[in-house]
DNA sequence: TCTGGGGTCCTAGGACCC
DNA sequence: TCTGGGGTCCTAGGACCC
C-alpha cells in the first residue's frame, strides 16, 4: 500500500559492515564468523570494519587493532582488499543511480538520494526505497536505508535500524523524531563541539532547536544558527545530481611509520615516497595544484603542518616534492621521532587557466623541467603495469620496510 | 608494545593594499 | 603628527566525517 507522500524525500542508503560483508561474500567459509577488516595490532593499525559476529565481542570501526585483537582473539583478520570494494560500491550506486538521478555519493559506502514524488517519479519514495534495497540484496550485500524530509533526518534515520533496516520519517514529523536524540547523534557534531553544547545545558536536539539563533552564533561562528535549523528540522537540502562530480579541493597521502623516524635521511625519504604516491593520483585524476602542504605528526597529539603557495600549477613530485623538502626544516629538527609523514597538493581552480604567475612559465624557477615530469609519467606507466610497489625514486628506498599497512580509506561508524 | 588515511569546512591572525 | 577601516590573500590549526 502506498504511502501518501507530500513535498522533498531525501534517502540515504548506508551499505552495512560494507568491507566485512564482501569479505564474507568472497569467501564463504568467514561467513557467520567474527571477521576484522583493518591493519594490524603490530603496526599501529586501526579497525577499519568489523562483521556484526564481531561487534557482538565490543569491537567497532576505529578501534585500534591492538585493542580489537585482545577483545576478540579469534576474529578472522584481513587487510581488505579495496578495489574489490571498490567494484562492488560501482555496481550498488548504479543501482540507486537507476532509479533517481539525483545520487550524491558521500562516501564508498554511503549515498543521499532524491525520491521527491512526481519530480522524477510518481511512485511512493518508501516503495522506491525497498526496491533499492531487494536489488542491492540480489549483489549478496545489504544495506540500510533512512528516509525523511532532508539529509539530516534521513541520515541519522539510516541509524536507527541496522542491518537492513528501513526507517522512514514521514513529512512533518522530523521535529518529534528528532527532539529527544542526543546532540552527539547530528552528524557535524562530534566530541568537541557536544562537550561544549553539555556546559550550555543542552543535551538534545529538542533543545538545541529551541536556542537562540544568535547566542548560537556568538558560540559557534556561522556553525551555530545552521545547527539549529537542522536540529529542528527545517534544513531544506539540495542532493546533487549525478552528473555535476564534486570539485576535488585536495589531494594527499600520508603514512604513519611502524617505528618513528628519527633521522633526516629517513624523513626525507618519506616525503619523497609520499610525494610519489600524490603525483600518481594528481595524474589520474588530470588535477594540477599550486598550494603544497608539508605535514608531520610528532605523537599522537602534535601534528604540525607547512603550506607554501606556488606561482603556477603542478601535479609533478619532482616539483612539489622538492618544495615539500624546503619546507623541511621549518616544522622538523633532527632528532625529533617522526610517527607520520604527508604531502598534499591542494588549490586546483578547476576552470581557471593554467597561468597564475603574470610571468611565463618558462622564467619561474619552479617551473617543472619537462624531462623530470616526463621520469614522473613514465613512472606512472610502470606502477600501473607492475604494481605500486614496482618502482621508487632513490632515496626512497631506505625506509620502505618501515611503513605500516597501507590501508584503503576505511569506513567508519560514529564512535 | 596504547589510535589510520583521505578528505571538507571554518577560524583567526598577519601582511598588504587602498 | 601617530593610527581608521575594509578587503583580500596567505598560513596554521582545529573539528569533523567516513
Amino acid at each position: 500500500m502506498a504511502i501518501p507522500w507530500e513535498g522533498p524525500a531525501v534517502g540515504l542508503m548506508d551499505l552495512d559492515a560494507f568491507f566485512a560483508s564482501v569479505e564474507q561474500l568472497d569467501h564463504p567459509e568467514w561467513r557467520g564468523k567474527p571477521l576484522i577488516v583493518g591493519g594490524s595490532a603490530e603496526r599501529r593499525g586501526v579497525v577499519s570494519t568489523a562483521s556484526y559476529e564481531a561487534r557482538k565481542y565490543g569491537v567497532h570501526s576505529a578501534m585500534p587493532s591492538y585493542q580489537a585483537k585482545r577483545l576478540c582473539p579469534q576474529a578472522i583478520w584481513t587487510h581488505g582488499h579495496y578495489g574489490r570494494y571498490r567494484e562492488m560500491s560501482d555496481k550498488v550506486m548504479a543501482i540507486v543511480a537507476d532509479e533517481t538521478p539525483r545520487l550524491e555519493q558521500v562516501s564508498i559506502d554511503e549515498a543521499f538520494f532524491d525520491v521527491t514524488p512526481g519530480r522524477y517519479s510518481k511512485e511512493s519514495p518508501v516503495d522506491i526505497c525497498r526496491r533499492i534495497q531487494a536489488r542491492v540484496a540480489e549483489l549478496g550485500i545489504t544495506c540500510s536505508i533512512g528516509l525523511g524530509v532532508n539529509k539530516t533526518v534521513a541520515k541519522i534515520a539510516s541509524e536507527r535500524q541496522k542491518p537492513r533496516g528501513l526507517t522512514v520519517v514521514l513529512p512533518g514529523l522530523e521535529a518529534a523524531f528528532l527532539a529527544p536524540l542526543p546532540v552527539r547523534s547530528m552528524s557535524g557534531i562530534g566530541s568537541a563541539t557536544g562537550t561544549r553544547l553539555e556546559e550550555m545545558g543542552i543535551r538534545t536536539l529538542g533543545e538545541l532547536a529551541r536556542q537562540d539563533p544568535k547566542r548560537m552564533e556568538r558560540a559557534f561562528g556561522v556553525f551555530g544558527p545552521r545547527m539549529v535549523e537542522r536540529a529542528a528540522g527545517r534544513e531544506r537540502s539540495v542532493v546533487r545530481a549525478i552528473d555535476e562530480p564534486e570539485d576535488v579541493k585536495s589531494v594527499s597521502n600520508e603514512r604513519t611509520f611502524a617505528r618513528d623516524l628519527t633521522t633526516e635521511a629517513e624523513v626525507r625519504a618519506a616525503i619523497d615516497h609520499v610525494s610519489a604516491l600524490v603525483g600518481t593520483r594528481l595524474r589520474r585524476k588530470e588535477l594540477r595544484g599550486s598550494q603544497v602542504t608539508l605535514k608531520l605528526k610528532f605523537d599522537i597529539h602534535h601534528t604540525h603542518t607547512v603550506q607554501r603557495q606556488l606561482s603556477h600549477r603542478t601535479d609533478d613530485e619532482h616539483v612539489f616534492g622538492s618544495v615539500a623538502q624546503e619546507l623541511l626544516p621549518q616544522i622538523w629538527s633532527e632528532g625529533t621521532p617522526v610517527r607520520l609523514v604527508g604531502v598534499g597538493v591542494s588549490s586546483f581552480d578547476h576552470d581557471a587557466g593554467e597561468q597564475l604567475s603574470l610571468f611565463g612559465e618558462t622564467t619561474n624557477e619552479e617551473a617543472p623541467s619537462k624531462d623530470l615530469r616526463k621520469l614522473s609519467v613514465a613512472a606512472d606507466e610502470v606502477r600501473k603495469r607492475f604494481g605500486a610497489g614496482a618502482l621508487s625514486y632513490g632515496r626512497d628506498l631506505r625506509f620502505r620496510d618501515g611503513t605500516s599497512d597501507t590501508m584503503p580509506t576505511g569506513k567508519f561508524d560514529a564512535q
